[in-house]
DNA sequence: TAATAGATAGACAGATCTGTATGTTCGTTC
DNA sequence: GAACGAACATACAGATCTGTCTATCTATTA
C-alpha cells in the first residue's frame, strides 16, 4: 500500500494546520505527531505548500461531502433543505469546538489571491456557494443566484462569529434570518 | 517626542501584518521597512506578540472610529443607519482592496481563545456589535439584541465573501438581506 | 535466494526567526 | 560646554525552519 503513509501524513497535518495553523505548524512537528520519516513526506510531496494544496483538497471533498449528506439526511424538498443548511452547519460548528474553517483561516494567512493556496479555497467558498444555488434553484426562488449569496454570506458569518467570538448560538440566529430571505424568495410575488 | 517612532512602528507593523499575515511578517522586516533599530522596537515592546497586540488595539480604535463616523454620516435616523452599516462596509471593503479584517485574520492565524490576540480580536467584535445593538435599540427593534447579532452576522459574512473569494458585491447583498431584517424587527407587529 | 522499492534515522546545509548585548552617534537640555 | 537620554548599527546567541543527503533496514516480488 503506498498511498497508506501518504493519507496518514495528510489526515495529521490537517489535524495540526487545523488547531496550530499553517505557518506555526512545523514540518518537524507533522513528521514527529504521525510518526514517520521526513525523507516520506518529500517523496510524496514536493513542498510544505504543496502538502498544504493536498490536505486542503482533501479536506474540500471531505466536508462538501459530509455536509451536503447532512443537509439532504435532515430535509427531503429543496426549501426545507435550504433552512436544514444552517442546522447541518450549527451540529458542525458545535461538533467541531471552536476550530472555524479551515479555507478562511487560510485565505487569512495566505491572503495574495493569486497564491495556489488562496484559490484552493476560495474554489471550495465557489463550489459550497454553487451547491446553495443549485438547492435555491430547485426550490424555485425568483432569482436563485442572489439567494445563494445570502444564505451564502449568513453562512460564512455565523462561521466566523462562531470562530472569533466563541458565539455559539450563531447558526441559530443565521437560520431565523435564513428564514426570512427563503420566503422573501418564494412565497412573494416578484414585485418591482 | 518619545512617542513619535513607537506611532511610525505602529504603523509600518499594521501595515505589513494585514498585507502579509502576522506570522509570516518578521521582525527584521519591520524594522527594515520603518528603517528603525532593533533596540528601538525592543526598548517600546517586550516582543512581537507585545507590538501585535498595541497594534490591533491601535487598529481597533481607528476602524471603529472612522466606520461609526462615516456611518453616522451617510444616515441621521437610527433605522437608516442600520442599513448604512452596510454601505459604509462596502464602501471600507472596496477601498481596502483585498485585504480583509484584521481581527479576522488575527483570530485565524491565533487559535486558541484564551491566546490575548485572539481575545482582542474577539473584544474588537463584541464593541462592533455593542454599537450595532444600540443602533437597532435606537431604532426601537423588538428584540434589539437577536437583530444586532443578525446584522453582526451579514457583516462578517460580507467581510469573508470579499476577502475569499474577492466578491466585491457581497456587501450590496448583505444590505439587502438586512433591509427584509430591518424591516421584520422594525415593522411588524410582535406576533408568536 | 536475489533484487527492488519504500521507509527508516539522523546528520547536515542554509536560511530565518526572536531577542540580547555592545559600543557609537546625535540632539536636547541644563 | 557638559551631561544625559534616545536611537543608531552590528554582531551574536540560540532556536527553528525547510529541504537534501546518506546509509541502513524491511518487505514484497520475481
Amino acid at each position: 500500500m503506498a498511498s497508506h503513509r501518504r493519507e496518514h501524513l495528510l489526515d495529521t497535518a490537517l489535524s495540526l494546520f487545523r488547531t496550530d495553523g499553517f505557518h506555526a505548524t512545523g514540518i518537524d512537528k507533522i513528521l514527529a505527531t504521525a510518526g514517520v520519516a521526513k525523507m516520506t513526506l518529500y517523496n510524496h510531496f514536493r513542498s510544505k505548500d504543496e502538502l498544504i494544496l493536498a490536505a486542503l483538497r482533501r479536506r474540500d471533498e471531505s466536508f462538501r461531502n459530509s455536509f451536503m449528506r447532512d443537509v439532504e439526511r435532515r430535509a427531503t424538498k429543496p426549501r426545507g433543505r435550504l433552512l436544514a443548511l444552517f442546522d447541518a452547519l450549527g451540529h458542525w460548528l458545535a461538533s467541531d469546538g471552536v476550530a472555524g474553517c479551515m479555507f478562511i483561516n487560510a485565505a487569512a494567512e495566505y491572503g495574495d489571491c493569486d497564491h495556489p493556496i488562496h484559490v484552493v479555497a476560495a474554489e471550495h467558498k465557489r463550489l459550497l456557494t454553487g451547491y446553495v444555488r443549485d438547492l435555491a434553484a430547485a426550490a424555485g426562488a425568483i432569482d436563485a443566484d442572489r439567494l445563494a449569496r445570502q444564505l451564502y454570506i449568513l453562512i460564512e458569518g455565523a462561521t466566523v462569529a462562531t470562530q472569533v467570538c466563541s458565539r455559539t448560538d450563531a447558526a441559530r440566529d443565521a437560520r431565523d434570518a435564513a428564514e426570512l430571505l427563503v420566503s422573501a424568495a418564494l412565497d412573494r410575488p416578484p414585485s418591482v
